[in-house]
DNA sequence: ACCTGAACACCGTTCAAGT
DNA sequence: ACCTGAACACCGTTCAAGT
């Protein structure tokens, strides 16, 4: 057994991701460098490659873990206006607790991309229940998503005050007005009916 | 005159400026070096020095030439919504001429933040001519920025199919979500009075 | 005033060698 | 199987020295 001889423990996937998302969360995406994250777990910089194949590959790695923790409203037959509030409201919670990684991922196609994100399982399930119909749900789930992305990317990113209350009204507004434009029927987007 | 050896010309920030821009044009906000871009004009990369602070400086500085040369809609008399329609555009267009400038300046708060910008200042002129109250400029034009920042980079950066034509309708229906909530009132952006 | 080379403190990653 | 040190090809930036 080859174990590191300054930890007597192996590394693990795991430990590496956990001290990974830790870095980011703490210096952001730029402040997680492999050599620093080796140090953060006393091993030769060049051990993580055993595990990970390159920094993006772990980058990845732990936006894909991260993702899966996010915590989305369940099919329990609340009207889709209330859905649509709760969804954007878990979207903003998960972004607050990872902002630099939440970035990160905004900024990287291939990452978000993937229709099979139970993000977009739950949207477009919303979407449905609000009357969009099938032919539109991909254009309508896409601006929806850059619409509620934009705002907390602009919050994330300090281009306005972040007050507490007045992020909230300023989230509301913005659910406010997906939720009219769909029930009012924007170009494009016409539901057939409504709640 | 202490001039470079290699050259003869003294470099100019204008210079500089001009070939940092499309090596960021080219090659993204990490395709530009001090080095490479040293070595695109044929200069020590320390002459750089002498005439830009840091590379961040340089960045802000052509992030700044870039958005001044965005062409914005008039003051002409014409619709709201039509204007709306005409700023989106033009944003957009700004957005495709510099994709990854674009990227860069939404993802640092202190370039796009300043309310001097001549984007905040026609945005806050048409939100008026739509009837938004003077207490509520503020929230709606961050929102709406948000809405179409969102869109586009979304759209720069991949995470929906580039079809131009499919690129339009997206824009529209995003626009037409707005202008309709303007119209109807959405929660904290409640319009007195249309057109 | 403007430019330069050497140097410092960092990167990600490859590779051959150790156990 | 897992770890390591040396090395390569890059960074941004400082500093003292040149003209």
């Amino acid at each position: 057994m080859a174990v590191s001889a300054r930890r007597g423990t192996p590394l693990s996937i795991d430990e590496i991701c956990a001290a990974a998302l830790r870095l980011v969360d703490e210096g952001g995406v730029e402040g997680l460098s492999m050599r620093k994250l080796a140090a953060e777990l006393d091993v030769n910089p060049m051990s993580l490659y055993h595990h990970v194949a390159s920094k993006d590959a772990l980058l990845e790695l732990i936006c894909a873990t991260a993702a899966s923790r996010m915590s989305l409203p369940p099919d329990d037959g609340t009207p889709w206006q209330e859905q649509l509030r709760a969804l954007a409201l878990a979207y903003h919670r998960h972004a607050r607790l990872h902002p630099a990684l939440w970035i990160h991922v905004h900024n990287h196609p291939r990452i978000i991309a993937d229709r099979r994100l139970s993000l977009w399982q739950v949207l477009e399930r919303v979407l449905r229940l609000a009357g969009v119909p099938e032919e539109e749900l991909r254009r309508t789930s896409d601006v929806l998503h850059a619409f509620v992305s934009g705002i907390i990317l602009a919050e994330l990113q300090g281009h306005l005050p972040d007050d507490p209350e007045e992020t909230g009204r300023r989230l509301a507004t913005a659910v406010e007005l997906i939720v009219r434009g769909l029930e009012g029927g924007a170009a494009g987007a016409r539901p057939a009916a409504r709640g």
